[in-house]
Parts: C-alpha cells; sequence; structure tokens
DNA sequence: AGCCAGGCACCGC
DNA sequence: GCGGTGCATGGC
C-alpha cells in the first residue's frame, strides 16, 4: 500500500483486500450514499468524504494528508494485516474459508465511538434500512451544517452534548420507535459523566463493557458491537440472529444460548475472532441462511 | 398480509 | 438464574 497527494486528493495504490463496496454494505457503517460504481459519499468524524474505487486504487477526494493520517487511515483501518488475518482464520476450517473468499474486501473499520453506541442502540430488534433512516433523522435534527452540495445539507452525527437536548417525544417523532428512551438515557449518563466516554479507552475490554452496560438498551450484543466498531477490540464476537444462525448450523450443529456461541466462537477463533464474525456475517445474511 | 428485524428490559418463577 | 413476552415501526 502506497499513498500520495494528487491536488486535493489523496491517492491510495496497490491496496488489497479492500472492497468499498462490501465494507459499507457489512452492516457496520450507516451513513453512506452510493452516487456512482464503486463510489460513494460518507459522512463520519464531522467530514464529508468523496471517495472512489478503481481496481486497487482508492481516491479521498477533496481531502488533506493531515485528515488522511488523523482520521481515514485509521477509519479504513489501513494499518491492519488482513493478508495474516486471512491466512490465520482460513488455516481453521472450510466454512471460514468460503466465508473469506465470498466477501474478501470487508474490512472492520473504526467509527465514532459516541455514533456507534447511538447507532448499535437503534439497531436492536430492526432492519439495517430504518437503522440507516434513524441514524439519518437523528443528524438531520440534531447534528450540524458540515457540508453542500447544491441544495443536499450534510449533517454531523449530533455530540452528547447536542443530543442530549432531545426528549423522548421528539425522539419518537422520528420514527425510532421504543429506543427513543434508550437514547435519552444514553445522552443522560455520559453528559453527567456516569459513563465516561474518554475513559473506556484506557479500560481492558471487559471494564469497558460493564460501562456500556450502564445504558438501558445496551445489552450483550449492542455492547460488543460497540466496543468493535466505536474502539477496535478485536476480542469481542457480537452474536446476533444471523451469526446464531450460521453458526448454530455450520459450526455448533444444535440450538443454544447466545453466550454459548460467543464464547465458543473466541475459544476457536482466538484473537481474530470479530474479523471471522464480519466475514460470517456479511456471508450470512447475503446468502440468506 | 403477515412475519420479522445486527435485542433488550421487565416480569414471573 | 432462567424462560417468556412486549416492544414501535415498516421492510420485504
Amino acid at each position: 500500500m502506497n499513498y500520495r497527494q494528487e491536488s486535493n486528493n489523496i491517492v491510495i495504490t496497490n491496496l488489497t483486500h479492500f472492497d468499498i463496496d462490501e465494507i459499507l454494505d457489512s452492516g457496520q457503517c450507516f451513513r453512506y450514499e452510493r452516487i456512482g460504481e464503486k463510489e460513494y459519499i460518507i459522512v463520519a468524524y464531522k467530514k464529508v468524504l468523496k471517495v472512489k474505487q478503481e481496481n486497487d486504487t482508492i481516491i479521498l477526494y477533496s481531502t488533506t494528508l493531515y485528515e488522511y493520517q488523523s482520521i481515514w487511515r485509521k477509519y479504513f483501518s489501513l494499518d491492519d494485516d488482513y493478508a495474516k488475518i486471512k491466512s490465520i482464520l482460513a488455516d481453521k476450517d472450510e466454512v471460514i474459508r468460503e466465508a473469506i473468499s465470498y466477501a474478501a474486501g470487508v474490512r472492520i473499520i473504526k467509527q465514532d465511538l459516541w455514533e456507534m453506541i447511538i447507532t448499535f442502540i437503534l439497531s436492536q430488534n430492526n432492519n439495517i434500512k430504518r437503522i440507516q433512516q434513524g441514524v439519518k433523522a437523528i443528524s438531520e435534527k440534531y447534528g450540524e451544517v458540515i457540508g453542500e452540495d447544491g441544495d443536499v445539507k450534510y449533517y454531523s452525527f449530533p455530540s452528547p452534548k447536542l443530543l442530549v437536548k432531545a426528549t423522548v417525544e421528539e425522539l419518537r417523532r422520528l420514527k425510532i420507535g421504543f429506543r427513543d428512551k434508550y437514547i435519552v438515557d444514553a445522552c443522560t449518563k455520559v453528559v453527567s459523566g456516569q459513563v465516561e466516554l474518554k475513559r473506556l479507552f484506557d479500560m481492558p475490554t471487559h471494564e469497558a463493557k460493564v460501562e456500556l452496560l450502564k445504558i438501558k438498551g445496551v445489552g450483550n450484543k449492542v455492547a460488543d458491537c460497540i466496543l468493535l466498531f466505536g474502539m477496535h477490540r478485536y476480542e469481542v464476537f457480537p452474536t446476533d440472529t444471523w451469526i446464531k444462525k450460521i453458526m448454530v448450523s455450520l459450526y455448533i450443529k444444535k440450538d443454544v444460548k447466545v453466550d454459548e456461541i460467543s464464547k465458543f466462537a473466541l475459544e476457536y477463533f482466538g484473537e481474530y475472532a470479530s474479523y471471522a464474525q464480519q466475514y460470517l456475517f456479511h456471508y450470512a445474511r447475503k446468502n440468506r441462511l
């Protein structure tokens, strides 16, 4: 992998194990819009990024080296050794080999912790389309304008300070359903300091999880997603309905509880469990297992 | 049309 | 500690 600046753009070349379609459509990112062939607008970290992939070249438009280094490099997990990760996982068995080859360009991207907390609260008992709509509605009502393109405005995801102004009644009008009260609880606990986001990064994963579980609407699975997508704690294995289906049918071969599935997967896949989870999730969802 | 969605809190035992 | 249930809303 190499990168260089070309006028206002950053051009990344020789990037392997990267497919922008698969990355964005893998159920971890909800703020993007397809504008062309392998071409997207992504909103993250108060930035609006146009990105385009041409084979093993990625172009990040209208950005700077500083932004690349401070945001996008981490966001797209460009320092992770996917060749190594895949090779270790592929040695395990035929199932995971199949899942990896099915979506070889999937990556676990690094997004904003606070945004992941709210996003994955929204995700419970919901579908991906409606999660996207919910995040968009919240951003447009409580976020700030961070870019304009003609008459289209782009909004940042609201900080805790901005979102804490929301009431249950207001949120209910955004059609996010029963999750409205959980969002209010998350805002209250974060703004009051009952849950200190900055401290989470210094904590061991299990301690950070205990903190996250203080928030109503954050259970075992949502906490795992937050730890993974917002903090890159790879030693988790979020077990949702899709993962449960694929693990029960292809690995465990009997109906067991989700806790047991996570435990099995963490032992079996070891330190790369979460990467395995991401490949398996994508595979299960696309094949409607 | 009706089942279900990247689950969770809350309730009885 | 466990298992059962209701939940807002709309995608499919």
